[in-house]
DNA sequence: TTTATATTTGAATATTTTTGCAATTGAAAT
DNA sequence: ATTTCAATTGCAAAAATATTCAAATATAAA
């Protein structure tokens, strides 16, 4: 079905980009973005998309997806530098061709599985190019978005 | 107070060691090492723990400290079967991507190719990923079946 | 020590999350 | 089209978890 995977994308949206505390919270926010649905159905949600509840300094306690929180110390260095290989991103239908400088496509994609982005099921990578499979019911603007988390500027290279 | 980070230490232990699932299971479990407390102390130590509940493939739910979890089942067993290197497919379109252990992609493919199925018609592979073209009309179910004739199990690696 | 203040805890309660079940919908097979 | 089978969902109830409040206990200052 369709309009399940948008709105687990709606979710990872929503839950990467602000804090949220309760199942009852995340519903209206998802309302906004035009998703109708009810508390039971994002327990549901949360549970497939592995979603964490943990504590949080500030407010009491809020939803984390698993790297968000746990990805620390360990891969950040790794992070960064294979990513300014990144030269171009084209969308093809549920594909996509990335374009890397020489001999950087194995390192990008690398990174881009170890994220275990909802949006992308898997890369395969040549020398200078990436093909990456999108999940059915993702625009490519989510895809975009999910990888702009990690590759700076990314947004400015789509063609 | 002595007590209380004994207690802390104890529920790390017991949560780095086994998967708990409630609280009240973590209760049972810490009497056994001799810390008496109620179920309202352990949501506070958990709290102050940063302990994250989180969807675990086996059980329900389990506590989990920091990334334990996520890395955990994945890569323990080494079994000897031939294509059990095997570890996910997930459908987009007509394609299917394929997760292999690491290495072991092109090996996996060079079987599925020299079975000539039908269903699929041809195939791409990275160091643990596969691309697979589907031929058209044909059902993501159809490939699956045709799959699982040599690889066990591929049944429940459907994401 | 004694008083004042802060921390920890349990019991009860409030809130949140999960789940069983039946209805609905979608996809594949006949 | 019709039937079958599986996936998805909402509702309501159960289960799990967080928090309130008051009491108990520790900590610090005088």
């Amino acid at each position: 079905m369709k309009i399940k995977s948008q709105r687990l994308v709606a979710i990872r949206k929503i839950i990467q980009t602000q804090k949220v505390s309760s199942q009852d919270e995340l519903l209206v926010l998802l309302e906004s973005s035009g998703h109708i649905t009810t508390q039971a159905t994002l327990s549901r949600d949360l549970k497939f998309l592995k979603v964490a509840k943990v504590a949080d300094p500030e407010l009491g306690y809020i939803y984390s997806l698993g790297d968000a929180v746990f990805k620390k110390s360990e891969e950040d260095s790794i992070d960064d530098f294979p990513m300014n290989g990144v030269k171009s991103i084209e969308f093809s239908g549920n594909m996509a061709v990335m374009k890397t400088r020489p001999g950087f496509a194995n390192g990008v994609a690398f990174v881009i599985d170890s994220h275990g982005l909802y949006e992308v099921l898997g890369t395969i990578a040549g020398d200078d190019t990436i093909l990456l499979i999108a999940r059915e019911g993702v625009s490519k603007a989510d895809v975009v978005h999910a990888l702009a988390l990690f590759i700076p500027g990314l947004e400015d290279m789509v063609l």
